[in-house]
DNA sequence: AGCATTTATGCAATCGATTGCGTAACTGGC
DNA sequence: GCCAGTTACGCAATCGATTGCATAAATGCT
């Protein structure tokens, strides 16, 4: 079917052995012989075949990716991030997804080793540690967003007590004190984290934690829908929500759309990592940006690092945090600025012109893209 | 490292022929020793080396899936579908981003063949068709989404004709006679049959075509943006849009956000392609939906269908359409229903009050939600 | 020129499975 | 009890590369 290496040789009249050392280039053959097998090569349009050279290397030029879904935007850019990583470097992208599932990942995660993968960056459950620390010996593993606390691997996460304290700090700034929280599952590093980051704002303003503004779940709508309905029917409900689990925002929105409050006059609503169209939406939604792209690439260097010290086991294991960003749009206002001040009526007061609209996406167009 | 079948053969004082056969399960052995090596390869922890065993039958269990991108909804749900369908079944989903350019295709076309992929579903752009009519011998190849028209492989699409015809058809029905298109390249199959939809739609009802009312471009935010800013600058802007670019349709909302246009009252507003937060939107966005889990499910269907009858070419190939579906929610508005009639404030001019917002929002709660 | 090195090449084993062919062992029919 | 026909298994080749070891050729050194 396809040209094979012996089909080289024998064109050039030389050994399979040598031909594989002049393509290989191991500077082992003559500069001359290598120069005509290249040329032999390219004409019969001869390419290796990665399954025998695999075979025999034990390398297979394939690295995975292991997330929960394709919903969560952060996990599409790193998706499109590390595929273009690796891609550019002679790799492919095997893309899994484990539906934050500790039977899921187990199998995948099988599979994966099964197919000899050169190495894995894994958003991991937290459920398969012992099994994520077998499978370390045999393939560099970067785990990415959570820590699996059962292991000692490689981990780049998000700065989440930072990006949780930012973003509370921002609402206490603005003269919000009842600010509910809707987090994620306490059992993950990313919830646990963004809680203590929301404790911390509040405790450095003063204001006394109340239990009863804290809604922690599964990374999924409804969370925030039932969560969002909980806040709003407390006797005294908070002018101001964050939502801090990423997946519950949409179930929020359906509430408030629901309920038919008005964001940002009468409830102030701000979110956890950036979607597409957070910016469009109106009112455009404020966020705390986890740093998707960053994080991607940051995991992908460690990756690489990783496999090209390929043996030189745990020396160096290390914990990376990317800082996390708040970025301000119009989807939280001020509390002790009146209501009325804020409507089309020219004011001194920022209003919801276009003017104020491309200021925001000014300031996100600033930093320049990467990758 | 890892168990080979030598070692389980040894274990079982047999031949690795013998435990070849016995594990695959190729009836060419007895009962007992089939049960006896089935028991003794799972007590050692055997799994067979998917590299070595590809290297001789030619398969690798990889199955690759081509598309543009991941910011695209359809994109998203296929590639999860597939994923799913696949994994199933025992083989890897290799994905791919190709960026909708004829490079990136072509080299990545090439590197998916080097790997021996067992299969290809491919969103094709429609610049390789030599590449992949001459792949298509090879292995069994599916088109997604779009035709290639140099080839003559099994194609699923969406039936863009029908689908756009019916958002068109509710358009008019609803009254509106000047209906500005905003659609994707003309040498994409997508973007000219959803054009022809609508001009089918527009001559049903007797409304002459209008070329000033239709803005073709690239699959990118920045289409939409300009076909909406040419179309709101009109002589005599449209009455509605239809947004038949999915990739535009957020620059169609900054835009029409930027100039302070309600929708659906100063503007209907409906778009191709459901995304999650459509519905969530406020007002929620009309849609007709192309059936993305739909197609990729035929898609995977009719792959495995050619896998597995290998070789038997291109005797059953064949076109699928998977139908549009119209989905109404709150964008698009009647025309001859008074705006007062519908909005709080008894103005003709209606602004960006709360109140403005609340009305539409309680259009929106009146119906019912989904998912 | 003669010997020691370096350089370039070939032979053959190897990676871990699958598979055609040959053969011993077993079965059944008469 | 003998022979044909199965059945179960082993031997060895094979897939397409890589690589250790041996050797021939080219070079350097005195």
């Amino acid at each position: 079917m396809s040209v094979t290496l012996k089909d080289v040789a024998q064109a050039a009249r030389v050994s399979v052995s040598t031909a594989s050392r002049a393509l290989t280039g191991t500077g082992l053959t003559s500069e001359r012989t290598q120069q005509r097998l290249t040329r032999i090569a390219r004409e019969l349009g001869y390419r290796p075949n990665p399954i025998a050279r695999g075979l025999k290397t034990g390398q297979s030029r394939l690295v995975a990716l292991l997330v929960h879904n394709l919903t969560n935007a952060s996990f599409q850019v790193m998706a499109e991030v590390v595929q273009a990583r690796l891609k550019a470097l002679g790799y492919q992208m095997l893309l899994c997804i484990g539906g934050d599932d500790a039977q899921q990942e187990s199998d995948t995660l099988t599979t994966l080793v099964d197919h000899r993968i050169d190495g894995l960056i894994v958003v991991p459950t937290g459920k398969n540690g012992p099994q994520l620390k077998a499978l370390a010996k045999d393939v560099p593993i970067v785990c990415l967003v959570r820590r699996d606390d059962a292991t000692d691997l490689e981990t780049v996460l998000a700065d989440d007590p930072q990006g949780a304290y930012l973003g509370t700090r921002h609402l206490i700034e603005l003269g919000h004190k009842r600010i509910g929280l809707i987090v994620g599952r306490q059992d993950t590093t990313s919830g646990r984290e963004r809680l203590s980051g929301y404790v911390r704002a509040l405790r450095e303003a003063g204001i006394t934690r109340d239990d009863t503004l804290i809604h922690a779940g599964h990374f999924v709508p409804e969370t925030g829908a039932t969560g969002c309905r909980k806040l709003l029917d407390l006797p005294r409900p908070p002018s101001a929500i964050f939502v801090a689990n990423h997946e519950a925002t949409l179930g929020v929105l359906r509430v408030t759309a629901e309920r038919n409050i008005a964001i940002p006059d009468d409830l102030s609503l701000l979110c956890y990592e950036d979607m597409p169209w957070f910016e469009w939406h109106r009112p455009a939604i404020s966020i705390v940006d986890n740093g998707a792209r960053d994080l991607a690439n940051l995991a992908v260097d460690r990756l690489l690092h990783r496999m090209d010290a390929k043996g030189n086991g745990n020396d160096g294991v290390r914990e990376y945090r990317v800082g996390a960003r708040l970025i301000k749009r119009d989807s939280c206002r001020r509390l002790d600025t009146p209501i009325s001040a804020r409507s089309t009526k020219p004011t001194s007061s920022p209003s919801k012109s276009s003017a104020a609209r491309s200021a925001a996406s000014k300031s996100s167009a600033a930093k320049p893209a990467k990758v």
